[in-house]
DNA sequence: TGTACATCAGTGAACGCGCGTTCACTGATGTAC
DNA sequence: TGTACATCAGTGAACGCGCGTTCACTGATGTAC
């Protein structure tokens, strides 16, 4: 919100010039922008190279020297977004205790709720432009590699999914869960998870569940952990 | 295929005048143009009028007479997609025999196969545009209604839903099903339905699983179905 | 049977707008001598 | 310590494009008398 309100004081009067060798800065500040445009809008559509440079403050022509086009702005965007979302689960995982299912449904309820707190931020990260962004993917910076079934697997939510099937792992572990495949069942849950994300987000008028008591409803029986009697 | 080709066929020439009394005629071929555009380009965003009016061979003006705007074809696209999803359901449902849970699984097969099939058309049912035509829906012909909760909600996704629960349902009475309540197995089906579809669009390069197994490993936990022994 | 007329189903030209992209440029800041 | 110069970090004007929307219009078809 004060970040938001920053950069509408930036975009008022012109930003002033970087000094020499700061010109990386304002490669973040276009991110930033583009980042402050989409959660104004609800949607990435809105993220013009026009758009952009009136929001930093700058003239369109300027973001050519930072951005080779839209979509490298988008690109980039999405991975500072994952970024959030990685700090977002992790945070989720610390706050629980030391039982592998309090710590796998806490992580998972970390990634929903940050879903439906920040929806046209979530969208982003599974847009379409995410399909171009991944095929043109190695001069992007750090994907995480990640193996299911052997078979190498790079892109932008490696890492946020290996917190998750680590997750799940332990759950195994404890005996808590009865999953003989931990990527087949964090494939399982990730769908899930994305799911009521997105159908959330699209139909907010159906009465859904708690996100907290949701999360318990999909999570344990696709990750094949038994419920206590409660 | 051939009805794509005969739409650009029809693109080519300039399209005959519809008889007297024929004018409604011209809106089916907005809406079928529109779904050709979006089919061909992969997203809605290629839906504008002047697009849509070369698309059918009129003038851009000529669509004001159908429609008041381009969220209003979008619109009856949607409705469009939805009566073919749920046809496309039906016939999964009637393929199988008389099993409720080979019935449940059939249909939700269907869904998703007709999702990974069309992923375009699937994905403007639950477009962004999605929202505000839920908002203002009611000038918008048949939203049938369905009460979770007893509380009455009405959309364009109902009726599909309704097909769901009714699926699930027929597994509760045939004692395969534990569940006690079928709205909520059901929100919890459709959720990971709509998240395997989606993601799977936006990921294509993931392994994922084959439609048809990956849906029983979905479908049968959250719909509390014990896995017979195999 | 003829004819004037209303209606239907559109057309064609024009407008202003925001967009991506190009081009030549500017002015402050550091650096070599 | 002074000064010429290279570089950095941008600017401003202009282009052509597709868009939504308006306006006055056209020409075939049916209908009343």
């Amino acid at each position: 919100m004060t970040d938001s309100q920053g950069m509408r004081a930036a975009a008022r009067s012109r930003r002033q010039r970087n000094a020499r060798g700061q010109g990386a800065r304002l490669t973040e500040d276009i991110v930033s922008a583009a980042i402050a445009l989409i959660e104004r809008t609800g949607t990435d559509e809105a993220v013009t190279l026009r758009a952009v440079a009136r929001e930093v403050g700058i003239a369109a022509p300027s973001i050519y020297a930072h951005f080779a086009d839209r979509d490298a702005i988008v690109m980039a965007v999405i991975g500072r977004v994952f970024d959030e979302l990685i700090t977002a689960i992790e945070a989720g995982l610390n706050s629980a205790g030391p039982d592998p299912v309090n710590r796998l449904l806490a992580g998972c309820t970390a990634y929903v709720t940050f879903g439906l707190a920040n929806p046209a931020k979530y969208a982003v990260l599974f847009s379409e432009r995410r399909i171009s962004a991944a095929m043109a993917a190695e001069n992007y910076p750090p994907p995480t590699e990640f193996s299911p079934d052997g078979q190498p697997v790079s892109g932008l939510g490696a890492e946020a999914f290996g917190l998750l099937v680590a997750a799940i792992k332990a759950c195994v572990d404890s005996g808590a869960s009865a999953s003989t495949d931990v990527t087949s069942a964090g494939t399982a849950v990730w769908v899930a998870l994305h799911g009521a994300v997105s159908l959330q987000t699209t139909l907010p008028l159906y009465p859904w569940p708690e996100p907290a008591q949701f999360v318990r409803q999909l999570v344990l029986p696709l990750a094949m952990i038994s419920q206590p009697a409660r």
